[in-house]
DNA sequence: CAGCTAAGCGGACACGTGTCCACTTTATCG
DNA sequence: CGATAAAGTGGACACGTGTCCGCTTAGCTG
């Protein structure tokens, strides 16, 4: 972490790429990685020893908005029920994916890489938070872990914009219910 | 449907094309549309002529193995309640899903495009079935449709195969839970 | 300050997908 | 049977992703 040997060049080369992504994400629909880099006046190689996968640039692009969806679940669990809080950030979330379709999917997938190295990233350990709560309240079936809830959640990046204020919440109550534990 | 102009070769073109693609798909991990051109003796051309999409070629493929599922349902429906029957008819798409996880993604996102073309496709006619069996017999929430179900099922696709025993039916008891309807 | 070493660079390349269009073939019709 | 129109063909091409490797250059070392 403290200072690897050639830090200097390659920090601003890593923050230069960050800057074209942000500017890309922002004016363009489509999101491609070669123009990034040359936007960014790098080439691909340095691109992608920055950034191995697509999924790991749009991450750390929006990784604040991640740490605000993060920061809201606290909140959320003081002033309601582990199960009517879950909700209500699950909104959030969706709220979000619905705004961003892309860049959910990119963040899923990450998350995706995230759970295969054992760790179950922020928003995996946000879940757990909510779901723990909940098991510990008897509201919650104690066979779920975050990693179902993400799995399940997978649809939101599937569904067409023009389907999304049909079925998103609706669906988003499906899952709630099926994580209720029926005593 | 009955004998467009040169049908003659076009068809046998196209049969030569069906059956490359199942000895690719027998024996390759990877399946390749180019290979299957090459293998076919066609040019890509006439290989995307034939299926537009990679998925309109494996769900041909796949045809029979989607009937046979299809095929399964009245009997389900006949000898059990709509969820019972719904949650084994769904054990049996998870199975085959578990032993054939590539082409069951080509098969979700081909009837993906079925259902933009406000069809739903064999599979959703099957799901609507026990669906409207449940609702009729009040057992399962009535504001969900065929398209919903797909929707959630879509893990399926994202399951890891070392993960799936682990989840996948666990995963399908979660959702059936959230099909129900709560009186 | 000069020399060294490896971290870092960047673009050429390989690969798969899907599109396009000039050419070929075949069914029909006079 | 020969002409014709259009259905069909096939491969070249454009594009995006991701990899690879020879060259550059920053930062240490004496």
């Amino acid at each position: 972490m403290n200072a690897p040997r050639r830090r200097a060049d390659a920090a601003e080369n890593r923050a230069r790429i960050l800057q074209a992504a942000r500017e890309v994400v922002a004016n363009a629909e489509e999101v491609r990685l070669n123009e990034i880099a040359k936007r960014a006046g790098v080439g691909q190689g340095t691109l992608y020893r920055h950034f191995p996968t697509r999924e790991a640039l749009l991450a750390e692009v929006y990784r604040k908005d991640v740490d605000d969806l993060v920061a809201a679940a606290p909140g959320l669990l003081a002033e309601h029920a582990p199960l009517p809080a879950l909700a209500r950030w699950l909104d959030r979330v969706a709220e979000y994916a619905k705004v961003k379709r892309g860049v959910f999917a990119a963040v899923e997938a990450g998350l995706w890489q995230d759970l295969s190295a054992h760790s179950l990233g922020p928003i995996g350990e946000t879940l757990s938070t909510f779901l723990d709560a909940g098991k510990a309240e008897g509201t919650i079936r104690p066979d779920i872990d975050a990693c179902d809830v993400i799995l399940l959640l997978g649809y939101l990046t599937r569904l067409e914009p023009a389907e999304w204020d049909a079925r998103a919440h609706r669906l988003l109550h499906v899952i709630l219910d099926g994580l209720r534990h029926h005593a």
